[in-house]
Order: C-alpha cells, then structure tokens, then sequence
DNA sequence: GCTTAAGCGAGACGGTACGTCCGGTCTTAGA
DNA sequence: TCTAAGACCGGACGTACCGTCTCGCTTAAGC
C-alpha cells in the first residue's frame, strides 16, 4: 500500500514486504484463496502477524498488492494492436488473454481478486481501478480509434461496447461454464464487431 | 438433497429442512455469504448441527437448496414472451432480470451462491445446472425462434449469443463496475441483435 | 438387570442380552472404560441404541452385568481353603487373586467397575453388593473361623480386618502405586496376622 | 506446569493461569468430575480454550495443578508429631486426615484426582508422586524413626506398612464402603501398630 | 556515538466457528 | 410389543484462525 520512503524515524522493511507478497502469491496457488490465511502467509514469510496487520486491511489487500507487483514487473502484459483491422486487432488481443486466464499462475491468484471483489464492494472498488479499469482502457482506447475511422457507428457506447466483449469472457471464466479457447473469442469479436459496425 | 420418500427405516424431518432453509436464506440477506455459519443456520432453526452436515456437505449447498426451493415457489420466476419483436421481447425479458438483480431479497443469496461457485468449482457445477442454464435456455429458445423467423443470422452460436446478452448484464452486477438499469440493458439488447442480425 | 423370563406378551430378546453383555466386555477390553460408549456395545451388538437404554441404566450397569454374569460362569472363582493355618490359608487366597488381577480379562472391566463405584455413589452401591462384599465375605469367614480356633484376639473387629488386609492391595492395584506380586501378599499376611494375634 | 521465567520471548499470563485454576476447583465442587468441561472452566475463567489446551494436556492435569497450588499454599497442610509414642501420633494424623477427607473442598477434587488416576496410567504417575508420595513420605519418616527407637521390628518393610496404614484408608473413603470415623482410624492405628511390632 | 522510538519475529491471548462424536429421546417398519 | 435402525436436539470435543496484545531485539535518525 505505502509505496514512498515513509517519513517515519524508522522504515519500513522491504524484505519483508516482498517476503510477505511472495508467500501469498505461491500460497493462493496451492490452497486456494478461501484457505489462504494471514497465519500462514506470516509463517511462510517468516514474518510476525503483526507486520502483515500493519500494512495491509485485509488478505484481499496483500494478494492485490502481491498481483500488481508482479503485473507491473511486466509479467502479465497486455496491449492491443491498432492495424487498422478492428476484428484483427481485438481477436490478437483477447486470444493473449485467453492464454493468460489459462495460465495456473496468472489465474489462480486474479481468481481469488475476482472472487473478493464480488463478495465485498470495497474490495471490489480497489479491483476495478486497479485491474479492471487499466484492463478495459486498452480495449476503449482502440474502439475509438474505431470509431474515428468509421468502422463503429458514431453514437456507440464504448464503455458498454468493451462490456460486451470482456463481460462474455470473464463471465464464462469465472464461472467455468465453458472453455476459453481462440475459437470463443473469435465469434465474440465477430459478433460484437457486427453490432457495432450497424445503426446507433 | 433426497426428495423421495426415502427408503431407510427412520425418514428425515421435513420440519428440519424447511426451518434450515428459511434461516440459510434469512441469515445470508443478514449477514452476507462470507459470516453466513453453519452453527449461526442451526441455531436459528433450532437444529443440531449434525443435521445439517447430515444432508448438506456445505453451507453453499444449503444456500443452493434454499434459493432454488423458493424459485420453485415462484418467488423469482423469469420466462421471455414471444411477440415477434425481438428485441422487444428481450428488453422486456432482461429488464425484469434487472429489478430482481436489485431486490436485495434476491441479490443476497445469489450474489453467495455466485461467490462460492467462482470459488470452487464443484459448487459452480450444482450452480451452473440447477441457476444457470435453466435461466438461460429461456433465451436460447427464443433465440432460437428468431432464427426460424429469420431475425437473426442461420449459422449463429446461440450459446455464444446468450452469452453476449447475458455476461455483460451479470459481470456488471457482480463486479458492480456499474448501475443495473433498463437503459444499460437496452442499449445492450440493441447491439447484441444488431450483431446477431448481420452475416455469419 | 432383570432376570426373570418377563411375563409380556412378547418377551425381552436373549439373544440382544447376551451380545450386549459380550460387547461390553470385549469394548472395555480394547477402548478402556472411557472411551468405552453406549453406541459402541450398540453397534458391536448389532443391536438398537434403545434396547440398550431400555433395560439399563447406565453403561457402568451393563458393564457390572456383564462382569458378574461371567463371573458367575465359575471364570473367576474365589474361595479360601482352611487348612488351619491361617497366615498360610491367606496368602494362599491372596496370591490367587493376584493372579486375577494381573490378568488383563480380568482387570480391564474390573477396573472400569472401580472407576465407575470411585465417581458416582449410586455405581458404588451396586458394585459393593455385587462383587466387594462377597469377596470379603470369604475373607471374613475364614477369620471368623480362625477367632474361634483363638488365633485372632477375641475382639478383633473383623470388618476392619479384611480391610486391613485386602484395602492395601487394591489400593496399590488400583493406584498402581506398585506391582502385586505373591511377595507384596505374603509380607502383607505376614503383618496383619501378627496384628490380629496380639491384643485387643 | 512452567514456573520458571520462560525463556520464550512471549510470557504466559500469570492472571489467565489462576483464574484456570480457580474455576477448574470450583466447578469440580459444583458438578462433578465427570461432568466437568474444558469448556466450562474455559467461560468461567473468562479466558479462550486454546488457553487451557496451551498450557495443560487433559482437565485432570489442570485440576492436579489446581489442588495442588492449593495444597502448596498450606490449605491442605498434613504433618505427623513425634511424641515418642507411635500409636498416638498416627492416630492425631489419621484424625485430621478423616477431617479433610469429609471435608467437601478437599474431597471432590481430590476424589477426581483419584478416579482420573485410577482410569489412566499416565494421570496415576503424576498423582502418586505429586500427591501420593509426599503424603507417604510423613509416615515412612514416622515410622522410620519408630523403627530407630525400637518400637517396629527391624526388619519390617516400612513401604508396605505405611500400605497397610494409608490403603484401607483411603479403600474405605474411595469406595465408600463404610464412615470414616475416628474410631475406624483408631482401630486401624491399633492394629497395624501391633502387627509392626512383633517380629519381622 | 548515544539515545530512542519504530519496526520487527515471535507467539500468547480472548474469541468464534469448524466438523466430529456421543448422550439420551423419539419415530418407523418389520417380526 | 419388542427390536434394529437411525434421525433428532443438544452439547462438548480438540483444532484452526481471527485480530489484538505484549515481549525483547535490531536498527536507523537525529540529537
């Protein structure tokens, strides 16, 4: 949470702190996020309880910390074509995000986020900005562009055209009520483009 | 769980049952999902504990028995008309989805059930069978109507169709990345059956 | 409990009586009188919880029963000899009952019999009734007998004679404060009969 | 159990262990040890299970504890005077012993104590050579001192003789098979001071 | 360079809930 | 009517974590 060199007299632990966020990340893995607890992300780290309660609110807190440090160490990138072929372009880029949502290390902690988001608004609150909303901004960013071009109706909007192409695919993830192959994501971006393309 | 007259010597009460899903159901709208307790159901139905781990392997699916019982009753029921205006018919359709997904009797427990089956996927299986899919077939039939009708384009995945209509509505709800409105759902209705319209 | 051939029309099963009494005994063998439950005997029984409930009180009443119905099988007999010499006579009973009490058959429900008479006055009574007092009675006889012959002083209270001489040695069985060896029994005959000798 | 300054880095609640120990003490007096709890002494002490399950294996080395701080600190004193006249001496101390063991305080927890031991082998070894033992060790000193002055033969066997004094004692009391009077102790007193006289 | 206050590891503490076991009662079906 | 079976309510078991709270120890800042 605290990112700045803390004005205290005295600092706060980087061991620590990254110890910490590396024993939640490995943890949420093996066991899941509903027995992931506090006790054992302390005992994995080697840490007293205490400087887990110090800095973080809650579990939820350190694993969107732990998840965002590894996503802003570049590990999980996300970016989007802008060929100038609308369909092309989104296809390239959700075919990413179907290998990253296939991805044990990707999937397992982003699940648990997930999943604390939907029981908890504020944890939900910090997700969206933190997550979802950079996520999402790519995909408008190039409806946009789109739209400039003409390929998108001009009244379009954008916001609910992105809902229209990650809310299928995330639903259908998080509720694994289907695969998340190529071929799904391809009809999707050949669907939406369609409405898209056609009338306010 | 067992609807039968079972066939052991000594039947289960079914005063017990009824009292463990009432409390299940009135506890979660309470208390939320996550302080939703085994021993917090029983001693609201005045039950022992045994009972309940008796017939239920988890308090999701005590919650799953209790949310369906009461759709069974016709609390929550959803069905499509067939006018042959398609979109009409859905807006009407997903408009009505809206005002249950706001009324908190409704939320509470389904928002749970939602959590435990992201959660886990064996819950997510009983989810997705008993919930899920009988509340999307009825958009899959009328789907299918309108593609007899010719509305929509012959070689259209109707499941994927669903999907568009619905993960986008249900995504939004869940993760409250914004307002369930009727607009919201309009707008939407309107790009999904433009892109349903138009070519393969 | 009863006995006697019940006059009801459909009478007590035997066959549940005798396994009853069987599984208790074999239980309090192997689990000890702890762990020794009512829905143990039942199950080993293969007999219903209630027929247990029905015609004892408490499992200390089963187990009493179940001791003294093998013990009036003649497998564990107890008597004195009167040879006339009385220290002899003695320990010659005594050791025999060592061996009894060494013999885990013996000493597993025994011990529990104890235990149940040490906790609760209501299992004492029986207990004394049943199986304390006509194993001192024995005792009692032959020191009576060994009064008259002038062995013992004319006023020796003989009820406190059999306590001086068997409370020792169930004490320290009981406590296991020391082994019971024909040793322990002899000196233990050895000083008591010099006690009674002399004086009043 | 510790009393030592613990070297861990975190102490244990001097408070916390008391109030253990006091409610352990008054609850054995009001329901029995058999329906004594962990949890009861837990709520009445106001202190968590883990407390109890922290510090002591099993209720009854919570209750040895308790009646043992009690005894140390000089409620259940027990010495012996040496009078030069054997008999006499063994018979004040026989005395104030019938009174403690009348005594309702003293009896209900040292009667648990009794019955725990006499279930299980390893509660035995800590009740004999916390309680049992200090207690014999007056007498052995008695009646070695006896033995020195001439009063005992020589070669009398002072372990199985303070047996003989203690066991039918403490029989009588734990069976309950008959009062404990100064009169029984006196008989006692008589006869086994006359057994230990005259030859080995 | 010494003081001092914070962060730290450790882990005890009062609690809550877990899932299991058993007590003693009650109900059902079959003999 | 008794029995085998076993569901039922109740309550204790011993365990796992919660979030808070000391303990001494280490360490860097600012005097």
């Amino acid at each position: 949470m605290t990112q700045k060199t803390a004005s205290g007299s005295t600092r706060r632990s980087e061991g620590s702190r990254r110890a910490i966020l590396e024993a939640a990340l490995s943890l949420v893995g093996e066991v899941g996020y509903e027995r992931l607890t506090i006790e054992g992300i302390a005992a994995r780290a080697k840490v007293g309880k205490q400087t887990i309660y110090r800095w973080w609110p809650s579990k939820a807190a350190v694993l969107l910390d732990a998840f965002t440090a590894k996503a802003d160490a570049g590990e999980f990138e996300s970016s989007l074509p802008d060929t100038g072929d609308l369909a092309a372009d989104l296809k390239r880029g959700l075919q990413a995000t179907v290998d990253e949502f296939n991805d044990p290390h990707f999937q397992a902690p982003y699940r648990a986020l997930a999943v604390a988001a939907a029981s908890d608004a504020v944890a939900a609150e910090q997700f969206i900005s933190r997550l979802l909303e950079p996520g999402n901004k790519v995909y408008v960013d190039r409806l946009r562009s789109a739209q400039e071009a003409g390929d998108i109706a001009a009244g379009a909007d954008l916001r609910v055209a992105v809902d229209l192409l990650l809310g299928p695919f995330t639903h259908r993830w998080l509720m694994r009520t289907g695969e998340l192959s190529y071929e799904f994501v391809d009809t999707l971006v050949h669907m939406v483009v369609n409405g898209l393309r056609h009338g306010a």
